[in-house]
DNA sequence: CACACGTGCTATAGTTTTTGTAGTAAGAGG
DNA sequence: CCTCTTACTACAAAAACTATAGCACGTGTG
């Protein structure tokens, strides 16, 4: 992503504080004014935001308000379809799908589950909310971990002396004690979607405030 | 809520319309412009469809857009806490929180679970969403059903030529068959939510468009 | 019955605000 | 030197608000 200007990053924060705290976008001239800045300066810089991605805004012609809103991959949480070897934040920059979730950030992605070492109570095909925490705050949390480099699976998470122990919902499952070293938290769940609800929320790279 | 005159309900339907097909409100004057009337005539029509409930509807001053939206229960779909013994429509009407899902209407609802009759695979607290459907299209469909004039509850459904086999998932409960007469299907599993996504996306009666 | 009154619907005229366009200009950096 | 960033002035177009008025259709009252 582009690098922004001095004003161009004061101008897109203030953008975000606002849409955090009333939950819409404001007025050109209202924010113009509340920023002490000029209209015709604040449209440059929203103008020079747009062309490098950071907000979508579209003139609707004279008197019109025009269209201003975030890209998806900034306020909707990345949904991802498999997590591979490398570090999560990789994964993230490559999902093709978000959930625009109020209360989500930054700090939450959700994953596709795969596999049913959760079942019956996450089933494949669930789409999983995680927080990106590293440390579980008690025993028994569900978690997206990741044993040295292999994929990311789900499991109840315990904690030992030793290591982490790992327990499958599934008692198909085996479980299995690993040393601390070895294991990586990738997530710590906080929910789930599953069935047609996906289709009504998530979505495809598509635009919204 | 106190009935429409012709040409409210013609505004009424027209904005329905426009935002199903567009996903968002019009300018007053354009919409004025569209059904062929004058733009202060529209805004009369808005203000009595405000005032009876119908849409949300707020001036802003000279120059500036007006906020125009959908109330949540007329958009949103309704989330149960419980379904009395009472025909499901009264139990909507009394709902305190919606979801706004796109792609959901008027057919479908949304139910709080309560006990564990299908667990794991729904559990006590998940919100599950229900087509309003009275048929099963095929044998172990999940649905939402009334045996006499019980409580609602969560079973699979299997059609035999005398009546309803229903099939809970947690093999701790019975599976019982009960003539056709005596179950009455109030809803057809559609997909759920679980967790924290809750918090972020249950309305309690606000608004938006 | 005639009348006033309210309601629904429409329209005109004038005012304020926002938004857009054009043009100008100074400073930074490759 | 050219481009990008930042900033301003001046003017134009559209949207939205206010106030006012006319007409049709009821309903209740004297």
């Amino acid at each position: 992503m582009k690098p922004l200007s001095t004003m161009q990053e004061r101008v897109f924060n203030k953008l975000r504080d606002h849409k955090r705290r009333t939950g819409i976008l404001p007025d050109l001239s209202a924010f113009a004014r509340d920023m002490g800045m000029h209209y015709v300066s604040l449209k440059q810089h929203l103008e020079a935001l747009s062309k490098k991605g950071y907000v979508v805004f579209e003139s609707k012609g004279r008197g019109r308000s025009p269209l201003l809103e975030f890209p998806a991959e900034l306020t909707g949480i990345p949904v991802l379809g498999n997590i591979p070897a490398g570090p999560l934040s990789e994964a993230i920059l490559e999902a093709d799908s978000y959930l625009p979730l109020s209360g989500f950030h930054e700090d939450h992605f959700a994953l596709r589950v795969r596999g049913d070492s959760m079942a019956d109570l996450i089933q494949d095909g669930d789409v999983v909310l995680f927080d990106k925490r590293k440390q579980i705050e008690r025993s028994g949390q569900i978690c997206a971990v990741r044993v040295e480099e292999s994929e990311v699976t789900l499991k109840y998470l315990d904690k030992t002396s030793e290591g982490y122990i790992l327990r499958p919902h599934n008692p198909l499952y085996p479980t299995v004690e690993v040393p601390f070293k070895n294991v990586t938290i990738e997530g710590i769940y906080m929910g789930l979607l599953r069935g047609e609800v996906l289709a009504a929320l998530v979505q495809d790279r598509t635009y919204y405030s």
